[in-house]
DNA sequence: TCATAGCAGAATGGATCCAATTTGACGTCT
DNA sequence: AGACGTCAAATTGGATCCATTCTGCTATGA
């Protein structure tokens, strides 16, 4: 913990993430600062934080509360992600790939190709092929050039896809999971053809759609959630309904 | 003011699209705070905040830096709100207009169509054009009912808004600015048309282009030999070359 | 019995205090 | 003369303290 700063900021948002916060649920400075041990100053900025990325929503004078996300609202970030990477892959085309990127997404490619190569999945390939795919994206943003699409996703990056992330792997349906994920590679492979031959208008169109594939559809909007308003503290077991 | 950490944001920002606080100036928090006359505490949120929406950069422990905006990240941050409103556009094409919605965007129009029926601009119709735009695209935003494009947006706001929407009145060549204008305003009603006719697809291909009418184009990037932009103000005179 | 006023508790926002770390300079040694 | 080590100044980060304000309950009066 060389920056605790940060690190109170990443606890909190994987404690939304995990649900240790449930969506709904209020946050004082107070406790939380107590629950993790620092003073209320990191709190405070790291709330402010939050809020700015939209998992926390304020609740004038009476602190914050996790934000519920709802199926439309992901729907909605998941379309933005496409057009903004997109764009980043046109802009890639466009200007074309170094050596080293080329490299890069070559690499990346390959090692899906082993990981799919067996015709089965295990949920430990997901979490590999999980960080593969980061790896892709970040190189096709990068190959852009243009840190303003890095900075508008940024916004998205934890309230679509820590939700959906965490949501997105079904693993009771491992076969199901395997037939999502493939395809998903394939549509790398057509990004990676097209960004190489310089064809930005095809590139675009594939990494456009290819944003959708980050979601179950419609498996993914079954949960219903808690309506009711708790804070959280040592006395969680005092949340009758008031 | 009401809210006073508000204020010391809007404050900062103010002072770095003004100019008083120049690019690659360093900012520290305790010679700030005593110049607005408050407390590290707002200060230092303030800066955190800033430094999100790109107008600050972090130098490891020794404080902040105004950050210089070069001509590429500008353009590469239009051509980000070209796709965002384009898809804003798009979604407001499929969603369907309310009535209100459509009321205002016509009531747009129309007063636009006041302004440029003279054939002649004053610098004070630029103003009242400047924000009959704002409302325009806002009201666009708006009807695409899709938050994540605001909040995508939202990071672009101030960095490249703060700099062009200052830079790029020409306040010597209003003749110039008026073609400008005139032009982006019948790209404002083109795009109605689309939206309102549920022509998706067009809509949102003439809001991608329109994004590049917030540039003067190639004049723009003429003023700063160093590929630095510099915020004209009332000290324009000032602006020697160093 | 219901409504209103007042009071206590709680929670944020701002100010100040303390600690840790880095920068830059100065002096000395090789 | 140059380089290295040490020291002081400065600056951020975290913790605590005080003020303000909002909420919710309670008590009293109609």
């Amino acid at each position: 913990m060389t920056k605790p700063g940060q690190h109170v900021l990443s606890t909190l948002r994987q404690m939304i993430a995990s649900g240790e916060l449930q969506a709904g649920e209020r946050v004082a400075e107070i406790p939380t600062a107590e629950r993790l041990g620092v003073s209320r100053t990191p709190v405070r900025i790291a709330f402010r934080a939050l809020e700015q990325e939209g998992l926390l929503e304020k609740l004038e004078r009476r602190g914050y509360r996790v934000r519920e996300v709802s199926a439309e609202e992901i729907s909605g970030a998941v379309e933005v992600r496409g057009v903004l990477e997109g764009l980043a892959a046109r802009q890639a085309a466009e200007n074309g790939l170094s050596d080293e990127q080329r490299q890069g997404l070559r690499e990346c490619l390959a090692q899906g190709d082993a990981l799919f190569a067996t015709g089965s999945i295990t949920e430990l390939d997901l979490e590999e092929y999980h960080s593969l795919n980061q790896r892709f994206h970040t190189l096709i943003l990068e190959a852009s050039k243009n840190p303003a699409i890095v900075s508008a996703l940024s916004r998205n990056e934890h309230l679509p896809f820590a939700s959906v992330n965490a949501l997105a792997i079904d693993r009771n349906h491992l076969d199901q999971e395997y037939r999502r994920f493939n395809f998903a590679h394939m549509q790398h492979h057509a990004a990676f053809d097209a960004i190489d031959c310089g064809q930005g208008a095809r590139a675009e169109a594939i990494m456009r759609e290819h944003a959708n594939a980050t979601l179950r559809y419609a498996d993914l909007f079954s949960q219903a959630p808690d309506n009711s308003i708790r804070v959280i503290g040592q006395d969680s077991e005092n949340k009758t309904g008031k």
